[in-house]
DNA sequence: GAGTTTTACGTAAACGTTTACGTAAAATGG
DNA sequence: CCATTTTACGTAAACGTTTACGTAAAACTC
């Protein structure tokens, strides 16, 4: 038997209402009502029923995250950021792994709308007519996180990803590199694919660089994506002194197979990754990457959401400031 | 205005009882009616709220999970897991992670009992007796995932970490290693410290090798732990032909120590990590680990709970079986 | 000290469901 | 065709809260 607040209203000898605005200090009683009661509570070990709340403040106090994988360091950085804040705003958080999969997306989806949650943080991927019309219906506030929508009104947090690939490229130029090739991640990807492609682009015609067999696309982000993308890079263009890769776990494939070719990083080769996990630092060498604020940004993700839930209106996006974390990967080439 | 039972029943002129056995599928309606309702929830967009159901039900479709670090890939693996299989109960699940820290630990549990969870997972620490305490009183089905507890009957789903310390250790001995050393994560973990370092100096035992000087214990199990541990090590036993890291991170501490050290690795040097998580492939050269099935056990955890939620009944422990998963970082040193 | 305001409560409805119970009509049995 | 069972509903209570409204007493005002 779980005791109810209206089991400390009996044994206080006052009513519920009384009970209800002494635990949550609303005006309305005594000094010593309030003491009396306080002591029932503390005696009996009542604690409130969310659930019961909820059904009359209509809030659940619990947001949802979608994201594709769970696994990813990337994730687990953006979560981290989201749990911290949502605590703070005494809400939990939902984490939902969608695979990339649409179907169990929409599942979720539904989920969340039955759970009747406050609020949905979107991540790393593309906002889909379909999903956009389920959510717009659920009628909570939607933040997208390293995503972008261009078809839809939809606040943003994230990285401005090709100023960061046009940095990221533009510093190995600085290095005296003139040959750098690129492993780009799945090209279709909206904001890890093209943007991060065309800041290379961007960054090598400004110089006067050809880019012409220059970049390799891989399949996806991953390590053994990397080895294999770096593989026909070196053939496609066996010159290339420096390699830009899109993520830092391509890096660690390029790093990996360089390895095995018996290339040395830095001396033959330099890498640069994208994201700067904390894979990055332990590479040997250390990684040079690109580095996004991971967990800041869920954490601002989560600030809009509250926001937005507490003043009812839309709020900004926010693109924040990347950075180059130098390790070792990287080699100044001597000018000749 | 969100639409209720209520909204659809008045359309549908039936009353709400009809609806509810309808969306319930429970006996008691003509075929008629319910293609007459079916119609108008369909019109009406009609869903049914998961709050008010629960507050009837008494059941929550939530369960919490406790963990100490949400970055650590291992604990990506086990909330992959169990994710997976809460969902597939359609249930959704609430991470908590607690930084090892008892206060936000305690403030997680008062979170989940607000929210009338029906389970939790309690992750890779240890249960101390105000958590259990508290638990107990919140009258759900825990699980220990991890981690054990001596003193309550907590059924738990773990792999024998001393045995598998055991078994690494054999199999540098296998490979003909004799001056072996040990890099432990903190000691005070029950069942990542101790039991790894017991099943370590079983084998030594065993096969009559010393063991002094050969165990530095390090304050965690991260990579900055592996390095300086490993300097150590080699300090104070420079005779060493191999180490037994009691994780992968500080497995990669150690050969990135080692590799500034100009100690190659595996001829000079081999090594062996513990939990091969995903880092481990991608390490230079790849890392031989002792797995464990990390999302196999966190989705057994959550099959546990369910079954403890249907039945009302406990349930027994798991013992996950360990392997070693040999890739490139041991030798087989020659027999002179 | 009469009139007004404030304080300190209690009553009851509401939130959106499920479900025990009741009942009229339909189906079944002999 | 009457008695019995089954079907197909409807009514209303319950789940554990919050809160608008009402009211008697206490506290002020001059």
């Amino acid at each position: 038997m779980t005791i109810t607040i209206k089991d400390v209203a009996k044994k206080a000898n006052v009513s519920i209402a009384t009970v209800s605005r002494i635990v949550n200090n609303k005006p309305g009683y005594s000094k010593e009502t309030e003491k009396k009661v306080l002591e029932v509570i503390e005696e009996l070990g009542y604690h409130p029923n969310a659930i019961a709340r909820g059904l009359i403040s209509k809030r659940s106090h619990t947001i949802g995250v979608l994201v594709p994988k769970l696994s990813s360091m990337l994730m687990s950085e953006f979560i981290s950021g989201i749990e911290n804040i949502a605590h703070q705003f005494g809400s939990s958080v939902i984490i939902c792994h969608t695979e990339s999969n649409g179907k169990k997306t929409m599942q979720y989806l539904e989920l969340l709308r039955e759970k009747q949650i406050d609020g949905i943080i979107f991540s790393s991927e593309v906002l889909t007519e379909e999903y956009y019309q389920f959510m717009k219906k659920m009628d909570v506030p939607i933040v997208l996180l390293s995503t972008v929508s261009f078809d839809y009104p939809v606040p943003y947090v994230r990285v401005d990803d090709q100023h960061a690939a046009y940095t990221a490229t533009e510093y190995l130029i600085k290095k005296g590199h003139r040959n750098i090739g690129m492993i780009s991640g799945t090209k279709e990807d909206v904001v890890a694919g093209q943007p991060r492609i065309d800041g290379f682009t961007q960054a090598m015609d400004r110089n006067k660089l050809p880019v012409t067999n220059n970049i390799v696309a891989a399949p996806g982000f991953g390590y053994e994506d990397g080895k294999e993308a770096f593989k026909q890079l070196i053939t496609q263009n066996p010159d290339v002194t420096a390699v830009f890769a899109a993520s830092d776990e391509l890096a660690l494939g390029v790093i990996s197979t360089a390895y095995q070719m018996d290339i040395k990083i830095p001396d033959d080769l330099s890498v640069i990754g994208y994201d700067n996990v904390s894979l990055a630092e332990m590479s040997i060498p250390p990684l040079t990457s690109v580095g996004q604020p991971l967990s800041t940004m869920g954490e601002k993700a989560t600030e809009m959401i509250f926001e937005m839930i507490n003043t009812n209106q839309s709020v900004e996006s926010r693109i924040f400031p990347h950075e180059i974390v130098e390790r070792q990967s990287v080699k100044e080439l001597k000018k000749e």
